[in-house]
RNA sequence: GGGGGCGUAGCUCAGUUUGGUUAGAGCAUCGGCUUGUCACGCCGGAGGCCGCGGGUUCGAGUCCCGUCGCUCUCGCCA
């Protein structure tokens, strides 16, 4: 490094190579260890930690000796090499430290809210201090990480030939998907922007601009409750589009790009090969019982449901023989259930109930047949379940009521009995999704409003029930990576597909207008995705939570605790905005 | 909006099941001692609206009701 008037050096570059030179390092006073005639200071900057030494015959150590932790000092000192035994193995310095001859105090630090090294502080606390929090060794890495991650999803979409627009943070509300977030246009009383949910429209309409292909890491605003893996406020996604591509193309693309950020960062994991696997969405649902399957768990539902079907036991009868509200019956073989306790089924039992599930059966093989549904099973059923495992959880009811508490139970099963393959990233594509769902009695779109459905216009003429589009998600060990789609680009099958959801051609014109207009000057088919960036790092840093992988990111309720955001704005502000409270 | 968990010193937590002396520990902090530590050590001190409000009781950190905050989750997330 070039030295300046702080720093002749950073402190990860010293080693024995520098015995007897003079150097000069700035930095934080992490530790200290007062010995009463000779003081350690462990010295940190951004590479590492050095340790320094001042003695009581110092001018400096009265100064040192009050310096609280955390002070920003400049020292200036000669490199000794360390008495033999006072070695540190575990530390890229450890064979040497710095004899302080020189001390400035750049920023006297306060005494701390919380002790650096220790790492099981509340959320809040660490929240409001932010800065502080990202000073820590853990912190310091996930913020390279994510910049890391970024350069290099960046440099392999513009090896692809991927260009990067930026589209607009102020544009207008749309009717579908999340709540917006809103901002008020003091030139336009009355109206207000919308921050965007996505570039969605945008990317779209750079499609039909010629751009051939657009990519973005963009971020995205939301105004919706949190979850441990979404985070509130905004996100990123890196948002890219394609014209004139199909799905596999857009596969293929997006596999390579996960395969090989997946293996740079962690390459001691066990990562997917490509071309990742594929599963239609109605197969997720039957076989997980969620879009969403972890395909380190080595187990699925199998549906016997069509063995039941000459010899019920009673207790399946009403699931079998409802006429509108036809239910399946479905066995979950797990390898070594024989060997769990009673408290172990008596606690799948509450969670399946808990989630909504009226029992949870089993069925037991070993040693002998038990378990409460061994005298009520066929012999068919039982060696059907037998042929893959020496038990099995059972489950019976309808298809709603299924995907309420299939995985719940799939996923604390392999909890419990430690069912997860450790050490591996399984990645696979959902495909195939539903253009609609049933919601209170009316066709919604399940998804995104502007996939193109499989058969185009001819498929809009079935039951909706049956329309797939061409929509996909892409899932990494039970975490929802990437939604996409090919598009639908073409007006006439636009305005049907809305027509089937409820909305007149009014209506459509109105909400999405310039996208609509656009697509009647030349608007190539197209198709693209959009993986979440944060989701990617979390799954990269071993996080449970979303938010230790954004740098600066907003509580549950919204709030920025360390900029005391949301805040109040003066009356003129308001005034200027043609905005009155209502504070009742 | 619903459900679960949590809330005690600056921080992390014990104590709450079964109400009963002055509410404890580690770290941080302050004072003293300490020349080879590296989460240094030793001695001493200060630090508490037990989230808040109400109730039961001779007596509440502990039991009851309400409320607020954080977190996980369901709804929600085209």
């Amino acid at each position: 490094m070039s030295k300046n008037q702080y720093r002749s050096n950073y402190c990860i570059e010293l080693n024995d190579t520098y015995i007897n030179s003079k150097v000069k390092l700035a930095g934080w006073i992490r530790k200290k260890r007062d010995h009463g005639n000779i003081i350690f200071i462990d010295l940190k900057d951004h590479t590492g930690v050095v340790q320094c030494t001042i003695n009581i015959d110092n001018k400096n150590f009265e100064g040192i000796d009050n310096l609280s932790l955390e002070s920003v000092v400049s020292i200036e000192g000669n490199v000794i090499a360390r008495p033999t035994g006072s070695i540190n193995e575990e530390l890229a310095s450890g064979k040497i430290e710095i004899e302080i001859s020189k001390l400035k105090i750049l920023s006297k630090a306060e005494i701390l809210p919380f002790v650096m090294h220790q790492n099981d502080l509340g959320e809040e606390l660490r929240l409001k201090y932010r800065f502080l929090d990202l000073r820590r060794d853990e912190m310091q890495s996930r913020l390279k990480l994510r910049f890391e991650v970024i350069k290099m999803i960046r440099g392999i979409m513009e090896d692809k030939g991927f260009m990067e627009v930026q589209t607009p943070i102020l544009t207008s509300s749309s009717p579908e998907g999340a709540r917006d977030y809103v901002v008020p246009s003091r030139l336009n009383p009355g109206k207000f922007y919308a921050l965007p949910q996505a570039p969605q429209q945008f990317k779209q309409l750079l499609m039909v601009s010629g751009v051939n292909k657009y990519y973005q890491i963009a971020p995205c605003f939301r105004d919706e409750d949190t979850r441990a893996d979404r985070a509130p406020g905004a996100f990123y996604q890196l948002d890219m589009e394609m014209a004139f591509s199909t799905q596999e193309e857009i596969f293929e693309i997006l596999e390579d790009l996960m395969h090989k950020v997946f293996t740079k960062f962690r390459p001691e994991m066990k990562i997917s090969n490509t071309p990742f696997i594929r599963i239609p969405y109605k197969e997720s649902i039957l076989k997980y019982g969620t879009d969403k399957p972890d395909l380190r768990i080595n187990t699925h539902y199998h549906d016997l449901t069509h063995l039941f079907l000459q010899d019920c036991p009673k207790i399946f009868e009403s699931v079998i023989n409802n006429k509108d509200n036809k239910g399946k019956i479905l066995a979950l073989p797990i390898k070594g259930l024989s060997k769990q306790t009673r408290k172990f089924f008596d606690k799948m039992q509450k969670l399946a109930q808990d989630n909504g599930a009226v029992g949870l059966g089993y069925i037991l093989f070993e040693p002998e047949k038990r378990g409460p549904l061994a005298k009520l099973l066929s012999e068919e059923v039982c060696n059907a379940i037998r042929e893959k495992a020496d038990g099995a959880f059972l489950v019976a009811d309808t298809e709603e009521n299924l995907k309420m508490y299939m995985n719940p139970i799939l996923q604390q099963v392999a909890i419990e009995m430690d069912l997860i393959e450790k050490q591996t990233y399984k990645f696979c594509w959902i495909t195939d999704y539903p253009m609609y769902e049933k919601n209170d009695g009316k066709w919604e779109f399940s998804h995104n409003p502007f996939s193109m459905p499989q058969g185009e216009m001819d498929a809009l003429s079935l039951d909706p029930s049956e329309i797939k589009a061409y929509q996909y998600d892409l899932v990494c060990n039970g975490i929802e990576l990437t939604s996409g789609a090919i598009r639908n680009h073409r007006l006439d099958v636009m305005y049907k597909a809305f027509e089937i959801a409820g909305y007149a051609k009014e209506d459509v014109e109105k909400e999405f207008g310039a996208m609509l207009n656009a697509f009647k000057y030349g608007a190539p088919p197209h198709g693209g995705a959009a993986p979440g960036i944060d989701r990617m790092i979390m799954l990269l840093a071993d996080t449970e939570n979303i938010r230790e992988v954004i740098p600066f990111p907003l509580n549950q309720q919204g709030q920025d605790l360390m900029m005391d955001a949301p805040c109040e704005i003066s009356d003129k502000h308001l005034k200027e905005l043609n905005i009155k409270l209502d504070k009742s």
